[in-house]
Parts: structure tokens; C-alpha cells; sequence
DNA sequence: CTGTTAGCGCTTTCAT
DNA sequence: ATGAAAGCGCTAACAG
């Protein structure tokens, strides 16, 4: 059957033989109403299936859509998935609902659902903002509602923002593997200007420093933007003339990619890398993983932002979730 | 800097020195406005930033709120995660947002959910039901909105479906566990009341029956779930009295669990799944997988919905997409 | 206790 | 080509 118009107050209104205003009161549930009178507009409410509508209850002044936007690049990725799941519980804790777009990572397509939600009046906005310089997006737009940037800050700006221990995480990670024995690790990241990716290769690069090893550019494979790219340059970077006896994967998504590169080629390769993968402990081969709680990471930066919605001001808060080294599998 | 109020078409109109129904035709690309009074309008905008209001215009007769709902057990869970995935995709390029909820296959929170949407006034829903018989829920609500079950069709309703072919796909995986020379196969399964686990069983049971042989209740165990009740389960399956000698595990949540069973149990024990596990391809011991395009599940599903609030009526629609079972790992 | 009134931000006749 | 005015569904004074 084709949906009918959803009734409204005034429906409700005629039915109980009453004014919009004394519906309005039962809805809201205040006082003054007498019983009897109530009574018939609770009739009239389930009689008709009626249900407030939240939008135009929004355009009231000081009223708000109690919605809240966040913006992944892909919400199939756990990673990604994860911090939506631990938004949607604060945002459902809080009375809210969330609206999701991804981003794809494209900057233009980023901009269009900020606006498109700012559009619809969110409360606020949880982002994980692409690679982009984000000065004059951030200016234009964080004036109108608040705006917590989730997994790593955008370039060009000193906003709220919930990140990872990236460069300690890494760093330690890589020192595994040279404690392991290996000494020609190769680097696989993904898009080079994407922040996360320049403080990880920092970690490497430290860890390289402090165990005495020099640093080669050409172990160093940006770029790749899906596992199965990054298991080709695994291949090459583990195959070709760069001869790394090891691996360090900037997340999930190299990770798996680096996997496959070392079981196609079938060495030694020592594997490390950065974000948790499921069943890595099952896995013949030990790989150590930068393991975080990436729900707790999309929680906190909620919980941040109605921080800032309830009117919290002052600086720009920075919060960087600590890692974990795991070796898992083996 | 806390945030300012958002301007108005009035706030526009003042500054340009024009009137709303002015500033309204050129936000809207309207004709008729002479290219010198579109000039300050537009002027005016950028200068203050406005964005037109969509709550409020959505207000208007035969306006739409532009929005569709999802409502999913758990986005963190990677089937769910690419229902979404889909689902986003198709409703951008429908011009729509998409607000998600997560039910955690808990009726109530379900029906909280789903009205609270409709109060939002989505312009339809796409809903992966709980086990609890939906002939009420569905009855009351499907009349203000187009409503679209995925993954499975609730109890107690004919409505409009897109789901997988659960029967055969596991009639497959568990023949091939047959095949292969198992003659005690476990079942593992989640929520006893979720239909998927019904027909999935159904598919295991005619697997044995054509192969002659017998089926044994107490290989059966449905009310896992979580990957760690499984893991208990599968465990006792093989090392107790019933003497399995293979799994077959009922969606992902339950392989993740058996592999980890079989895994400290260290037989030679088969195993079989519903849903694709990622890394399943290089676990040491091969593993039968029901795979399947749960991206795909989840466009199919958007665009059936939006063919509904587009107008299309009938009588509900059963969308049934095929499995394909695949070997891997090994 | 309850109804009348005004108005939120926008679109849409209807005049001019 | 532009403006005035009404009204979408709801809430919030303000009377009574």
C-alpha cells in the first residue's frame, strides 16, 4: 500500500475536539492538562499513529534537529566502522541520531556532505577529514557548528581533534622487527599527504635512528590505496633490488595487502604493522600489530563534541589515544 | 570561537536589499530575476555564508526531508558494514542523506529506532530486523513510510526483502564438508530466533539428508553471540561427547569463533561458514566460505526502497541474491 | 486548565 | 521582475 501523509497535531487536534496547544501539552507531557482532556488526545494520538514531527519541532528557536553528522572515507573499512560504531552510542546516549557520508578521501566530496549536512542543521560534526588543506573549509564552516576531527588533524588548522599515538606506535613496531634481526624494513603507506602516514614513517624512522640503521628512501613505498596495490609493491619492495627482509604496513588495509605480498613470495619477511586485523593471531607467521580501541577513539571524540555543543570554550583540545604493540599470530 | 547562529533568508534579503521571495528565486535557480538583483543576493550569501535551511523547507507541502534510514544490528560488524557501505552509495546518488542506527538485535531499541526516524521524517527505512515477529511494528509504521528488510524478512510479514540464499549456500559449504569425508558436523549459530539461522540450518540438515546421513540434535547449537561463545561452543562440540569432527559456523561472527576452537582444540577437524572472513585465504588449514556481494545487498536494497518512495506499488517484493561458496586458506 | 496568536525559515501563489 | 502574504507543523507566551 502507498504511505499515507503522516497526521499532524492538528489532525489530532479535531479529532479529540481540542486546540493544537493542549496537543502540543499532552506531546510534551506538561502539566495543566486535565485529565479527561488528556485522555481524549491520547485517543486521538493512537487512533491516528500520530508522531511529532522532530523537523518542524527543530525550526522552533532554540530548538536543535538533535542530529550529528560524521564524515569516514568508508565506513566498510573496520577502521572506520569501528569509530562510527562508537559514535552512534554517545550520539544514541545523548538523544541524537547520526547521519553518515563517506568521504571516499576526496576532499570535494568531503566538503559537499559537511555542507549538505550543515544544511540540515546537525548539532555538530565528527569528521576524519582528508588529506586536503583544511584552513578555509574549517574557517567557513566550524563557524555555524562544532567540529571534532577524528583519526588526525587537517592540515592548515588547530581544531579539536581525537587522534592515535601514531609515531610511538610505529616506532615501537619497527623496533620489533629490528630486534627480530631485520635491517631492511620496508615502509607501505598509503596516500602520502594523509597526516597519520607522515607521523608513522617518523616512528620508522626513529626507531632506525636509535638501533643505528640508515634510513633508505627507497624502502619507502607510499601511495598505495587498496591491499591489493599494496601487496604488489610488497612484492617488489621484498622481490626487486630494495631486498627488504622485513615489512611495516601504516594500516589495516596494507597490512592485509602486505600479507599476501609475503606469502606470495614465500620468504622469512618479518611483518609489522599498524591498526589490529581480524584473525591475524591465527595466522602461521607472527606479525606485529599497533593495536588500539578504535570504538573508544570514535566515543571519545563524541563525547568531545557535545563537549562543545553543551557550549564548551576554550582552545582547541588535542586527545591522543594511546597503542599497543601485540604480536599475534605465529 | 563558540558558534553563531546560522543566517536566514531574511538575514540575506536585508543585506541585499532585496525581499525573501527574491533571495528564495535565486537560491533556488529560479527565472525571472533580473541578473543585477541576482548579483547582490548572491554577494550577500557568500558574504554571511548562508545556507539554506533544509529542515525548514522540507516543511513545505509535497517537500521531502531528503533523508532514509538504516537500521543494522551492529555497524561494527563487517556484514553490516558493507550493507551500509552499499546502502550510502545509492542513497547519495539519490541526493539523500542516510541516518543509522544500531539496534543490537534488541527489539525494543529496534522500534525506538525506527520511530524516532519516522518522527525525523525519513523518506524511508531500511531495516535488518530483530528476531521478534514484526506484524505489529510493521503494520503500524510501513503506512507513513516505505519500508525495505534486508538480510532477512521479519516474522509475521510480507514486506519488501532483500536477503541472501541461505539455504543452498549451506547445503553447499556443508557438502563439501561431507565430501570431504566428515560424518559429525557441528552447526554453530547465533540468535535461535533470527530466521537466516533457521533456513541456514535447513540448508545444513538437507545436505545430510541427501548424503544419508544422520541428523543429530545434539550437534545443533544455536544461542551463541559473540566469536567467543563460539569458540566455547565449537570447543565442546569437538573435544565433548558429541564427537564432531567438523564445523560448519552460521555467519562470521561464529567462524571467527570456531577457527579459534579448532585452533586450540588442534585437530584435523573441517570446517564451514556462512559469510566471508577477511584473511581467511591465508590461514594454514582450508576452510569452505559462503561468500557473497554484502555491498551489493546493500545497494539492492537502497534502490528497491527508493523504486517504493518513488511511488511504485505491487505487492511486496523478495529480492533473493546467490552465494557462491569458495575454498580458501589451506 | 485551555484556546488564541505569533512566528521559526522557507516556498509559493497572487498582485503589482 | 519583484514584493506581500499565507502557510507548512510545531511551540510559547498570553489571555481568559
Amino acid at each position: 500500500m502507498p504511505t499515507q501523509p503522516t497526521p499532524t497535531m492538528h489532525d489530532v487536534a479535531r479529532v479529540a475536539g481540542v486546540s493544537v496547544s493542549t496537543v502540543s501539552r499532552v506531546v510534551n507531557n506538561e502539566r495543566y492538562v486535565h485529565d479527561e482532556t488528556r485522555a481524549k488526545v491520547v485517543d486521538a494520538i493512537a487512533q491516528l499513529g500520530f508522531q511529532r514531527n522532530e523537523a518542524a519541532r527543530a525550526l522552533r528557536p532554540g530548538q536543535s534537529s538533535d542530529t550529528v553528522g560524521l564524515v569516514v572515507a568508508d565506513v566498510a573499512n573496520p577502521f572506520f566502522s569501528a569509530i562510527a560504531q562508537g559514535a552512534e552510542e554517545i550520539v544514541r546516549e545523548h538523544g541524537h541520531m547520526l547521519i553518515v557520508g563517506n568521504s571516499g578521501l576526496d576532499y570535494q566530496r568531503e566538503r559537499d556532505l559537511v555542507q549538505e549536512m550543515l544544511r540540515r542543521r546537525v548539532d555538530g560534526l565528527l569528521v576524519v577529514p582528508t588529506a586536503h588543506d583544511h584552513a578555509e573549509l574549517h574557517a567557513e564552516l566550524s563557524r555555524w557548528a562544532p567540529i571534532v576531527y577524528v583519526d588526525r588533524a587537517p592540515r592548515g588548522v588547530r581544531a579539536d581533534a581525537v587522534v592515535l599515538d601514531n609515531r610511538a606506535g610505529a616506532q615501537r613496531a619497527v623496533d620489533y622487527l629490528i630486534q627480530a634481526g631485520h635491517q631492511r624494513i620496508g615502509y607501505i603507506g598509503g596516500d602520502p599527504a594523509v597526516v597519520t602516514g607522515h607521523h608513522r614513517l617518523a616512528g620508522y624512522k626513529q626507531a632506525l635512528r636509535v638501533a643505528g640503521l640508515d634510513f633508505d628512501q627507497a624502502l619507502v613505498r607510499f601511495g598505495n590505496h587498496t591491499a591489493e596495490a599494496a601487496e604488489e609493491t610488497g612484492v617488489d619492495l621484498l622481490t626487486g633490488p630494495t631486498q627488504a627482509d622485513a615489512i611495516f604496513a601504516d594500516n589495516n588495509r596494507m597490512t592485509v595487502g602486505a600479507l599476501h605480498a609475503i606469502r606470495r613470495v614465500d620468504g622469512g619477511a618479518g611483518l609489522a604493522g599498524f591498526d589490529d586485523v581480524e584473525l591475524a593471531d591465527l595466522l602461521p607467521r607472527p606479525i606485529a600489530l599497533v593495536t588500539h580501541d578504535s570504538i573508544e577513539l570514535g566515543r571519545r571524540a563524541a563525547r568531545l563534541l557535545f563537549d562543545r555543543i553543551a557550549g564548551t570554550t576554550g582552545p582547541p583540545r588535542r586527545v591522543t589515544h594511546r597503542t599497543q604493540m601485540l604480536i599475534r599470530g605465529g
